[in-house]
DNA sequence: AAACAAGCCAACCGCCTGACA
DNA sequence: CTGTCAGGCGGTTGGCTTGTT
């Protein structure tokens, strides 16, 4: 297959030979590459990148292989819909240390850098762009925290009250966490079923698919890494074991939401959470005034000048519901009353 | 059905840091 | 101290997919 390079042909890395002379591949991963690198990993494990891609015949920078292994290959990556709670901590870890994605990936198990940088790049940057504010804005950001995030909370919640009401015996007389079945687990798109460290990775059914665009959210590939986990106080601190990967957790609150990912944080300690109890974090202050963070340059958002059918005031995805007619008008009233 | 636009994301790039000789 | 190298990080982008006209 021949991978159309892109960007430029600048060689930037200081191997003795140049990427021409290695004839380096760049590109989209061919199945053969994945199994390739997937193989040596399992025998030989990771690091020392450069090395790694020689030895195993990959004519493939050693960045090139590490992110391919870290972003996509590794067997507890998640992929697929990032949840509403994943959506919360986001926003949460973003307004406290701003684009330090592999920092808040570590708060989010399974997921990586540069899915959440995704995410933020085009769910969060397209609000604000729609709001007509900067995505660094004190005004967005203030959105973020009074308005996007206690609707977050409060879906939640409800989904939270909806499931626990149609669990209630499942659920009433244990502190533990039910689970529910993954259906978006590690979906690198191979079957991990054996140990990796057997060196013998398969492929379901012969049904690879491009590798890059493997079939996340079909059926096509089974990982049976699908784990029905529990989630306890009790396994709380035990880290980002693999065990917590590919599990849905649902939470009760959000106490038990922050504890449950903090729980896979490379901090143990308490005091080390960005904040031990967001629903408080999050709470309207009595003092607020809606005028003070949503407001556009000139002082209001011009709902009026905005396009009345934009995604985001329809139904789309979950992240955008809450962006509804209804908030809109609430918070124009709000503004109004606020300046009077 | 075709053309176009927008969304999404895998993969790249350049820069930085730490380890080591 | 300096240079080299590996690894990590954040920003960017090209191309595929999906939605709209």
């Amino acid at each position: 297959m021949d991978v159309k390079r892109r960007g430029s042909n600048t060689i930037t890395t200081t191997t003795t030979l140049s990427e021409d002379e290695m004839d380096l591949r760049r590109g989209p991963w061919t199945v053969d590459e994945d199994l390739a690198l997937m193989n040596y990993i399992a025998t030989h494990g990771e690091g020392r990148w450069n090395s790694l891609a020689l030895s195993a015949g990959l004519k493939r920078t050693g960045k090139s292989c590490r992110l391919r292994w870290l972003n996509y290959l590794r067997p507890d990556v998640r992929r697929g819909n990032i949840t509403l709670e994943e959506q919360l901590l986001i926003l949460e870890l973003h307004t406290r240390w701003g684009n330090r994605w592999s920092k808040i990936a570590q708060y989010l198990p399974g997921r990586t850098d540069n899915e959440i940088k995704n995410y933020w790049r085009t769910r969060v940057q397209k609000h604000a762009k729609q709001l007509k504010c900067d995505v660094n804005s004190k005004q967005f950001k203030d959105t973020m925290r009074y308005l996007w995030m206690p609707r977050l909370v409060e879906r939640i919640q409800a989904a939270a009250a909806a499931s626990s009401a149609a669990n209630t015996t499942a659920t009433a007389s244990s502190p533990t966490l039910s689970t529910t079945t993954s259906n978006v687990t590690a979906n690198n798109g191979y079957n991990f079923s054996n140990n990796l460290n057997n060196n013998n990775i398969e492929v379901q059914n012969g049904k690879m698919g491009l590798s890059t665009k493997p079939a996340v959210m079909s059926n096509d590939f089974v990982c049976s890494q699908q784990v029905t986990q529990s989630y306890t106080p009790e396994n709380s601190s035990t880290g980002a074991s693999s065990d917590s990967f590919g599990t849905t957790t649902q939470v009760s609150t959000i106490s038990d939401l922050s504890d449950y990912y903090y729980s896979a944080a490379p901090v143990s300690s308490n005091n080390n959470k960005p904040n031990p109890n967001p629903v408080d974090y999050y709470q309207l202050p009595s003092h607020f005034s809606y005028s003070d963070c949503i407001t556009s340059p000139s002082g209001l958002f011009d709902f009026q000048a905005m396009e009345p059918n934009t995604p985001w005031m329809q139904n789309g995805d979950s992240s955008d519901n809450f962006w509804n007619v209804e908030n809109m008008l609430f918070l124009q009233q709000q503004l109004m009353n606020d300046n009077m």
